[in-house]
DNA sequence: AATAAGTTCGGTAAGTGAACGAAATAATTA
DNA sequence: TAATTATTTCGTTCACTTACCGAACTTATT
């Protein structure tokens, strides 16, 4: 944004472009009355934003009384963004315009080897989304990297995620940054999920939402007034550890946490195996369990009950509106019938507790929230101090469906 | 602030004001230093600053090579702030200067007519200390009252404040802003008192903490980034409710809360009476303890124990720099030992958990931190969407020591 | 004729950078 | 040692630029 401009500039040009995000195409008389600038300080800002490229007139007004008005919008392909979900199995990737809107997705194995080959990969799968939507690649402004794991601020190296190899012994956004010369910003899978659920629900002023995620762990992500919660050590969300289902005084729980050893997937596949003595996997205990099957059910619900009083001491701490509950183990329906059912004998208050409307793309469309929020802060707020920035809106959430390529 | 100043002079006077909080007595060069601001715009604002009267002059520097530079500082008495901490038994009143600083304070009994009563209680607590302070009555600017309940934001009827006859009928804040004029905010006196603790202790970038209150109740407040977590219903914090010490599938715990029947007041007394068949008041249970009462130390143990797991869900769900624990039976040095033993058991990672420094000072303290806060915000901030304003930093401990009056 | 969009124009407030004067300390010289 | 000069920093003056507003005006539509 050329060299030195003023900060009274900045400000109303950041108010010129919120304006033009949250209230769609509109005119610049419009965007007057919006911000309380006057209309041909609103003129020269979209002028000079016009040339630049960042916003474009779309059509015009009709119907009304009085002279027509062009309106602008936000041009959409002015700058990119990528949102990738690095799992243990699967790299999902997806290249964004400026409104959110998914343009090109890809889904890949992720590479055994790990480590850098990692940064590789994932360095090509962005090339190739960028170089397939026809853009030039300066296009890209930001590549948001969702990973099982947690970033260590000071070295870069991502620990806690077991299931990549060797993912802890480099620098990985550095590395990336270096391939693709862009921004890159590295975030817990489950904080993107619960970013990216919050951005797709109401986003009102006292909103906040716990994204709850079972499977192989049990963890959560935080929003609080958009915002995450990180927590003094990084480590808030780690409802695993909440004393709760089995005793937390004994030492495994210190390592693995109290919750997670009553409701993540060794405690399923361990409960059936010492109620009825065979070895069923996650997915086989479900299924016997809606066929009848005495044990199975006790099981699920010994889980149920125990995520139940989690909600209920979540409720209790940070009283959020709501919670979405998914993870492999935590989307299925049959449990949260279950959750629901026990959560309403604990809990003194109604909570909504919904099942993830993005599944497995939670992630995903958290990473692409993310970078938006990231790109519109660089572009248009830079050196502000300002609290709060929107984003366009989520898209309808049919435009989050896998496309399987390879 | 005269009638209509330009946003950007606001900015910059803003920044000005906190640079001159921060930076204690700072030469006008410094400042602009500090803002990045050129230094004859500096000057222009300190001097309509020290023409109204909101800073002065306060000496030179001395030593250093180059001219001698005046040093400026905020003008203490430019505006004064109360702080009123509404208990059952007690009414606590400080008057304090623009920085931080007790100039006066008042302890009474709260009137047991209750109701508009207390508020005139309280009005003619206020008018008192300000005629004693010799300033004229428009110095006063914001009065904070802390009260054990919750306000409703709509009606202004301050519920769950069983100790006080007839709050709850009255839009409280709004009686007490017609007899004084001023602005007036009500706080919980839990929230007020973590607020207070935090605006005593570090106040570092990703400080967190939590003031963990027990006596007729538990209740927490959670300060984080110098902010309050409030909640989607204004019910965080509420960890009487947590899943912790007694079924909390009981009716009686959606009630009165799970962990509140196992640690609060009546736990105590009636855990001892369980266990020995004799009715004793909680410092008696305490002294029996102290001196080897066997059913005591049992009823003291399973208290700390479970207050100990309600820290460790804390830590889980959002991961505070720190504990401070704190109300009747918390500040107990017997009790937070047995908390610190038990934690280190079934908490995974050391976590500080301190005894409450202000005692039952810490509401007000936590008032005058809040009534700064609001008065910095509207004076030099007004209109700004800006999110960090910081106040004076909290005067020595020993100022907060009550002045028995009556 | 009424109404709204958008532009032109003059004026004001805010802020900057460079130059300059003032007041202190440090270094140098007689 | 005392006087002078150099250096450094504080603070002000001045000329200039940027940002923004309000009022008047033009344009386009119902």
């Amino acid at each position: 944004m050329s060299s030195y401009t003023k900060i009274s500039r900045k400000i109303s040009q950041s108010s010129v472009v919120q304006a033009i995000v949250n209230y769609g195409p509109v005119s610049r008389a419009s965007v007057a009355k919006i911000t309380g600038l006057s209309k041909q300080t609103v003129s020269e800002i979209v002028a000079k934003l016009e040339t630049k490229g960042w916003v474009r007139a779309v059509g015009q007004t009709e119907g009304h009384i009085g002279r027509r008005a062009v309106v602008y919008e936000l041009s959409p392909t002015a700058a990119l963004v990528a949102s990738v979900d690095l799992g243990g199995t699967k790299v999902r990737a997806a290249l964004c315009d400026l409104n959110g809107r998914i343009l090109y997705e890809l889904l890949e194995s992720t590479d055994p080897r790990g480590g850098i080959n990692i940064v590789h990969q994932i360095a090509r799968m962005v090339r190739s989304l960028v170089s397939n939507s026809g853009n030039s690649y300066k296009g890209l402004h930001t590549a948001v990297i969702g990973v099982p794991g947690v970033e260590d601020s000071e070295t870069g190296k991502i620990h806690l995620a077991p299931n990549i190899t060797g993912i802890e012994k480099i620098n990985f956004a550095e590395c990336l940054r270096k391939e693709l010369g862009i921004a890159i910003i590295v975030e817990n899978d489950v904080n993107l999920s619960a970013l990216g659920e919050h951005w797709l629900g109401d986003q009102g002023e006292h909103d906040s939402l716990v994204f709850l995620s079972i499977g192989t762990g049990v963890g959560a992500g935080i929003v609080l007034g958009g915002n995450l919660l990180r927590g003094s050590f990084g480590a808030a969300g780690e409802v695993g550890f909440l004393p709760i289902g089995t005793d937390p005084n004994e030492p495994e729980s210190l390592n693995s946490g109290a919750l997670e050893r009553a409701t993540a997937t060794c405690a399923i596949i361990n409960g059936y195996k010492e109620r009825s003595g065979i070895e069923k996997t996650v997915p086989e205990v479900f299924e016997a369990a809606a066929s009848g099957d005495k044990y199975a059910i006790e099981v699920l619900d010994n889980v149920a009950s125990n995520l139940a009083l989690a909600i209920a001491a979540v409720v209790a701490i940070i009283d959020p509106s709501k919670i979405i509950v998914g993870g492999s183990i935590g989307s299925r329906p049959e449990l949260l019938e279950r959750i629901a059912k026990y959560a309403s004998n604990c809990i003194p208050r109604q909570i909504k507790i919904e099942k993830t409307r993005l599944g497995n793309q939670a992630s995903l469309a958290g990473g692409v929230a993310t970078a938006l929020y990231h790109m519109h802060l660089s572009l248009f707020a830079e050196g502000q101090d300002i609290g709060t920035i929107s984003v366009p809106p989520a898209p309808a959430i049919e435009n989050f469906n896998v496309c399987e390529v390879q």
